[in-house]
DNA sequence: CCAGATTACTTCGCTAGCGAATTATTCGTC
DNA sequence: GACGAATAATTCGCTAGCGAAGTAATCTGG
């Protein structure tokens, strides 16, 4: 592979100027191309999910709610953990999916402290099609790599979040 | 691997729940993983740059500043543009590091428009420092991964970041 | 040589999100 | 069965960051 990236040319500019500091140039190189990437992958879904109007967080959020083991019905504190937002954080987003109608929440009857969020019809609509932008997306970037690359990929990647997971 | 992450389980309820909706697996979980690693490298970064009595951000200023062919000086604008911010946000930050009296700014002498950010000697210090403690972190999640596996994951991502960064 | 376009940065108004404090409800124990 | 601890969510005050508008300096073409 001839050609550089901008993490190559980071890397070997560190090279040329601070070789007297301790650096593994392979871990910073994984760090920054991870961040690298999250960086355009949050600002393809931004610009995809717009066009049915709706923003990324938002989208995120109810893309959280369908996908579980109670599609499309959750409490906010477990929408917030599996987001890493915080609760305020979470009931703001919530407020501004209630106003839009794209969800609905109710106090459990048998526990009038916590609080079901349940998607809506034309929240379930608008999760739906975003999706299909989206997906569209990361496929294209993904064609980048062959069904073996894939694979070997997640299976690299998996080890590193299994650890960050138990640890 | 016996063992399943997170984004496993996510891809299993996705394919139990709505197989009807066309989904690669495969892409969901890359992208899925990236994101996490990101968001856990990003909690890293905070808690061990906050011993050294600093901020992700501001860390992530002066290293921009300091890794670069002219090291720890630059326009707002090109720190902006490596960093992925705005130039309003880019301001901001640089008030708060020359308040802090990290970077201090002056006019360039041949364009009055130029502003030229310059790392004084308490930012060049807390930016070892901080880096130290951040590189230690980030050794630590790599060291799940032998040389052969990092280099490989590397060769992946580059992948991945070329395609981002040429299209 | 000067009027309009361009460039570089800052200011302004606004939004998402955080942590801490608050409210409301339920649990646990004596 | 009542009182203190624990739990679930919301409110509050605040910060980082965005896009658009504003300011100031420089370039450019007639």
């Amino acid at each position: 592979m001839a050609e550089t990236d901008w993490t190559d040319r980071h890397v070997a500019r560190w090279r040329s100027h601070w070789v007297d500091i301790h650096f593994d140039d392979e871990v910073e190189a994984l760090v920054t191309r991870i961040g690298r990437l999250q960086r355009f992958l949050k600002s393809t879904v931004q610009t995809a999910v717009a066009e049915v109007g709706i923003q990324d967080f938002e989208y995120e959020t109810l893309h959280s709610l369908m996908i579980r083991d109670t599609p499309g019905t959750a409490s906010p504190t477990d929408l917030a953990e599996d987001l890493g937002v915080s609760g305020a954080g979470m009931t703001g987003r919530l407020d501004g999916l209630e106003k839009a109608g794209w969800v609905q929440r109710t106090h459990s009857p048998d526990d009038r402290r916590r609080v079901v969020v349940e998607i809506t019809r034309e929240g379930a609509d608008i999760w739906r099609r975003a999706m299909a932008l989206r997906g569209a997306q990361e496929e294209e970037l993904a064609s980048v790599l062959n069904d073996r690359e894939r694979v070997q990929l997640n299976r690299l990647l998996k080890k590193l979040t299994l650890w960050t997971e138990t640890r």
